[in-house]
DNA sequence: GACCAGGCACATC
DNA sequence: GATGTGCATGGT
């Protein structure tokens, strides 16, 4: 069998097995952005309650958190953790979507793929899963996310070592299966859903929908 | 009360 | 290039 084809049928069967999982939770492309960030090593849980602090202050747009005093922005953001860091990664990504596309990430999306993604990935804080997280999830761009449980799924499965780099892990999905955004957002969320419900962190998975694959 | 969670930058060798 | 460390809250 090839890897390609082993990759459409891991796929197929966590889709059939699970179904659709519509993500990214977020309203806006703007707070999905900001929820990327914000979720860096933290429990989404405690990231929802973060936004909330930003939509009640009316600060979630480009120019709120623009202008908001970085020490202010911490004290809201206090839940997701590594507050003080996190309210300057927001600065530094608000200050470059501010400069280079006028606060829009309309006019974000309007430009190619790979210029965009340097770009984020030049922002202090943003680096390549949170990048790739704003590409996918809030400007609708095929590319593959790898987190942490992307990587703990592949490697209890034996397709990849688990301290395998980023482009690495990328490189099996590109090289593997069409580059289809939508088929990204569900291949990724579904590996949330099924490292969150078998592949916990002890060192097996248990009652996985992927075994004898 | 220990342990963990959807990273990243920076220092040091 | 590999390895180690700081950043911090909230749930189990």
């Amino acid at each position: 069998m090839k890897k390609s084809n082993k990759l459409q049928r891991i796929y197929n069967r966590l889709y059939k097995h699970f179904g659709p999982q519509h993500w990214w939770p977020g309203e806006t492309p703007f707070e999905v952005a900001v929820g990327a960030i914000l979720t860096q090593y933290t429990k989404w849980g405690n990231v929802e309650k973060a936004i909330l602090n930003l939509k009640r202050e009316g600060v979630l747009t480009a120019g709120g958190l623009n202008n908001i005093a970085v020490n202010e922005l911490a004290s809201l953001i206090r839940p997701s953790g590594y507050f003080n860091i996190k309210a300057k990664r927001l600065k530094n990504f608000t200050e470059l979507l501010v400069t280079e596309y006028r606060g829009s990430m309309k006019k974000m999306l309007k430009e190619d793929l790979v210029i965009i993604r340097g770009k984020l990935l030049s922002v202090n804080g943003i680096g390549p899963e949170t990048a790739d997280s704003i590409i996918l999830y809030a400007l609708e761009k095929p590319v593959f996310v790898i987190d942490a449980y992307t990587k703990r799924v592949l490697s209890r499965h034996n397709i990849m070592e688990y301290d395998s780099s980023y482009d690495g892990y990328q490189r099996l999905f590109y090289e593997g299966l069409e580059r289809d955004r939508h088929l990204f957002n569900e291949y990724h969320a579904l590996f949330v859903r099924l490292a969150k419900e078998h592949c916990k962190t002890r060192p097996i998975c248990i009652g996985c929908p992927l075994d004898g694959m």
